[in-house]
DNA sequence: ACGTTAACGGACGCCCCCGTCCGTTTTGGC
DNA sequence: GCCAAAACGGACGGGGGCGTCCGTTAACGT
């Protein structure tokens, strides 16, 4: 039997996976997670049963194109654990977050996503999404953050940000900078205020992605 | 020169038309603006060619199937206009129209749309959009309502509520019940608030509707 | 330099949606 | 009841995305 251990890739299939994944990165930030594989790769100037020999399903692609992404995240989060007053990183983190998602259309859409297969994807997200409640607790401590606040109000404002549509990559992050300006004053912990409405089931489901 | 006035339609074509209308709206409210206009047709008991017939393009379809949902909005604003607080007046438009966007995935999608055609719906839209800005200004009046905001974050709240993805139709609403709570917490006049960043030139595009 | 073999990509068949044509059916006036 | 006109809907051709096959190219070891 033949040594069957994982042999070293040829230089051109690397490349090419590279080019795939950076159209990819580009295309999927753009446009969102619907563009055409075939696009994808055109702009890596290669052909479609390469990109699905190195990638074969969108999921795979997606997951691997936004892990940079997913890096980010999670110094945003870091960063705001750091900060000593929680309530400010708290506020940055929400800051960052919607800045980010805002530039990256399709990124967003992994994050709030259920993808099946992609176990480490999850298993990243839902890592910065604990520590994100962590940084919540204490900051309801402060009592600057109003106490009911829960985590999944969180992926209500990500989905939520989602939805704005503005006229030019400009404008979409201003936009978004405003929305999480008034989403921090609605989180902040104020006198007197009324109780929020039952938190609902969200759903995480993926657009346009079948396979 | 022939009698060039409206005839009097056959009853199988207003018979028709009306099932046409009735079978867009269920789809439009539950599976959005993007279902296959064939799809309706099926649903309508009709052919494809009857559907084009009667409405050439789904701009056209979606506003005369729209029409009910607008007519709700007017009375919810109208509603509002009546309350003798402006500053509650304002806060039941909000949940009404969340509650109203988040039952019609479609309606929404149309309602921040640029329709190039479809000026009476454009009209209606912007009638209701006026009434709440004057709204907004007596709610501001009375200091409970922040004095920066904008109509246009009005529009941003409804792009960013039709982002909402949730379990079921009822998980919809509750989710769309506790993000207006939430947004009008953030819209609240509160004291020593922080300056909102700039508006932003939102996006009015119809998904999927090319023709 | 050369042969092996991994990697490539053009091309194919499949399915779904679109908008229209045209032969057939139904309606309503006489 | 009859007939012209209006309305219907099955069927067609076009276009685009998808995933795969297979003949060709080029990288790497010797």
């Amino acid at each position: 039997m033949t040594d069957h251990l994982s042999r070293i890739p040829r230089s051109d299939a690397v490349d090419n996976r590279e080019r795939i994944l950076e159209a990819a990165r580009v295309l999927f930030a753009t446009e969102g997670l619907n563009v055409p594989l075939r696009e994808v790769a055109r702009r890596a100037e290669v052909g479609p049963a390469t990109l699905y020999r190195h990638f074969p399903t969108k999921e795979i692609l997606a997951t691997e194109a936004f892990a940079e992404q997913m890096r980010t995240c999670h110094a945003v989060v870091d960063e705001g654990l750091a900060d000593p007053d929680p309530w400010r990183g708290f506020c940055s983190v929400i800051e960052k977050i919607c800045e980010l998602h805002s530039r990256d259309r399709g990124f967003t859409a992994a994050f709030v996503s259920a993808f099946p297969k992609a176990v480490d994807f999850i298993a990243d997200r839902d890592y910065a999404l604990k520590a994100i409640a962590e940084l919540a607790g204490r900051a309801k401590d402060t009592g600057k953050l109003r106490p009911d606040f829960v985590l999944d109000d969180l992926i209500l404002m990500l989905m939520a940000n989602n939805g704005i549509q503005a006229a030019s990559a400009a404008a979409q992050v201003a936009a978004s900078r405003r929305f999480a300006a008034l989403v921090i004053q609605a989180f902040r912990a104020g006198p007197a205020q009324a109780p929020l409405p039952p938190v609902a089931r969200l759903a995480l489901v993926m657009p346009g992605v079948t396979r």
